[in-house]
DNA sequence: CCATGAATTGTTAGCGCTCACAATGACCTC
DNA sequence: GAGGTCATTGTGAGCGCTAACAATTCATGG
């Protein structure tokens, strides 16, 4: 409550209150067995008295240990980012540790190169970096830090340890489900060129289509944002009536844009063209129609980064560069099979 | 790179290779300004040559400063609270402090105090709470901590200096905005009870069409969910033709699930029901129709709330609780005029 | 009753840095 | 040329904690 300029009580403080060493008081605080219950019920008591709080500065100084992991993200407005941070600071908490975050506009190697000096200065252990472009792998793999980093939610790209989803079997996923409903052709509306996920989402596409035998059709790029997905859409609109029956598109806000876009040239979805989207976003349920898309965990996602991330602090480094691929999950809706089921969770 | 068993190089190694005293170093890594211009360059070379970092908790320790602010936060991968925490980060890191988060998935007495603590053994010198709902303020405002708390996107409740966007004139921008549509009743969809923005929103409604002469109709509660939204959307769509010709919903995720559950059941928006939301996200612009809303600027609540912070920790206490208050901003969309234009950003 | 060892507690020495102050030397001024 | 000033550098003492070791107490058995 109070914050004032009056020093804080030290350990040594507590141990006079308690008639006991400075040493003995670090015991108690460290849980070590040793300690007569007598003396440790002393001790405590003057803990709660005084409202002693050990100094974290001096504890890590001592220890050589500060108990903190950095995390450098960027759009972490956007869901997918989001949710892994989240789930990387939960992870993180239950193993003990803080987290401090640095949030980026845009990753280059000036803004990554930073970040990292920042959170060295702040005496991080290891870094999470969300970098999910191919450019900002390349720039953290040019960087030079004294503790370990691991990627995630970029595929395997150069030689760092990574998690991630596997996103090439998730478009196949979504492509072979559109395939599967009697569709001839799956068109592609994909994420930025740069994007390590938009490559495998498109790459995994491709690979479905070759499979069935099938030409892959043009390949449409948006940015992610619904805007994009709406011009997208309406170039899509034109092919509609010359083969163009199915869509997947590379995230669900670039669907909704689609929707949209359809929608306002009088197409329906899904009669007339069937769309699938990617991440599955809480809105995607309630979008016209409600949206097929491709589920990723992000929960695991953030268990296995800061899992992988403690192993290479804690342990000894692995021979080879580690990398985790967490399987994703098709959820079927309404865009995609004409009078479909309700939204899930709405009784009916 | 190497991260090794290897003791990294302290200011005293730096100091001997440099031939000058630890104390010089310190002096060139602080820009003291009375440091011979060749000696410098002589510690820098050094600096550089053995990859020299400064230890963080010892230079905490020696200032008794850490240099990092705690932020507790819940719903992180909604855009209110992730818009917030983006800006916090973004000026607490230009003012070159570390922010350290922790995610709760609810804010109980427990959780919060947990999640101080935690904070708290991080060294943190100040934190920030997003806590919306007043549970939480209360909460708060009884727990004890060694360090200044700021509230942030909670309107006053308790004696905790807070920021927060004026969410009783954005409800009554949106309000006045229907009634000056010619609108004789505005219906509301209220969020949770137990949020100060819910209130203040229901408030602000309320107390707009009371200044109107206006009876206020029956208030709806949803969780702030598309699928609460579309629930109360159903009841809603019950009222067309008995006097409901305009809602005005407490924000963007479940104005989409009233919108699902108007067109549902036959009825236009915003031809025979007009919609604002609150909130402003991304989608909104893309919903169908595209949704008039209440834009607030998150980066200047995250601004304020980390200058508010800092002066807490770094001035003398003030006499009165800072509280700051920030406009929000009406965007008018297709949802409340029939016949209204393209959304922004889309040129036709 | 004293040796033996386990349990408990205390003592000392850093961890790597900054701060306050002391020391050095160059340069002026009268 | 003595005394003073300023810029530059060095010295010593902590910051508050933990780790390693030393010391003390206590129970136990031959």
């Amino acid at each position: 409550m109070t914050h004032s300029r009056f020093r804080p009580p030290t350990m040594a403080d507590v141990a006079r209150v308690a008639g006991v060493s400075h040493q003995t008081v670090s015991r108690v605080l460290g849980d070590h067995p040793n300690v007569r219950d007598e003396t440790r019920a002393r001790v405590l008591r003057a803990i709660e008295e005084m409202g002693y709080r050990r100094n974290s500065s001096a504890r890590a100084l001592a220890t050589r240990r500060t108990r903190t992991l950095g995390v450098v993200a960027s759009d972490t407005t956007l869901y997918g980012p989001a949710s892994t941070l989240f789930a990387l600071e939960e992870a993180a908490r239950a193993e003990g540790y803080l987290v401090s975050t640095v949030s980026l506009r845009e990753l280059t190697v000036e803004t990554l190169s930073e970040a990292l000096d920042h959170l060295s200065e702040g005496g991080v252990e290891g870094v999470v970096a969300i970098a999910p472009q191919r450019s900002a792998v390349d720039a953290l793999a040019g960087l030079r830090h004294p503790f370990p980093v691991v990627i995630v939610g970029s595929g395997p790209g150069v030689d760092i340890p990574s998690v991630s989803v596997d996103q090439h079997l998730g478009a196949r996923l979504a492509t072979g489900h559109l395939l599967a409903a009697g569709h001839r052709k799956v068109w592609h509306l994909a994420g930025p060129e740069d994007w390590q996920e938009a490559a495998d989402r498109a790459a995994g596409w491709r690979a479905t289509l070759e499979a069935a035998g099938v030409e892959p059709p043009m390949l449409l790029r948006g940015d992610w944002s619904p805007l994009s997905g709406y011009r997208a859409g309406q170039e899509l609109a034109g092919w509609v009536g010359r083969g163009l029956t199915a869509v997947f598109v590379a995230n669900d806000q670039m669907a909704l844009g689609v929707l949209r876009a359809l929608r306002e040239a009088g197409v329906r979805t899904p009669q007339d063209v069937a769309v699938v989207g990617f991440d599955d976003i809480p809105e995607s349920e309630f979008f016209a129609p409600p949206l097929t898309t491709v589920r990723q965990d992000f929960s695991t996602v953030g268990k296995q980064g800061i899992a992988l991330l403690l192993e290479l602090i804690e342990g000894r480094p692995p021979a080879t560069t580690p990398r985790i691929a967490i399987e994703p999950q098709l959820v079927v809706r309404a865009s995609t099979f004409p009078y479909a089921a309700q939204p899930e969770g709405v009784p009916l």
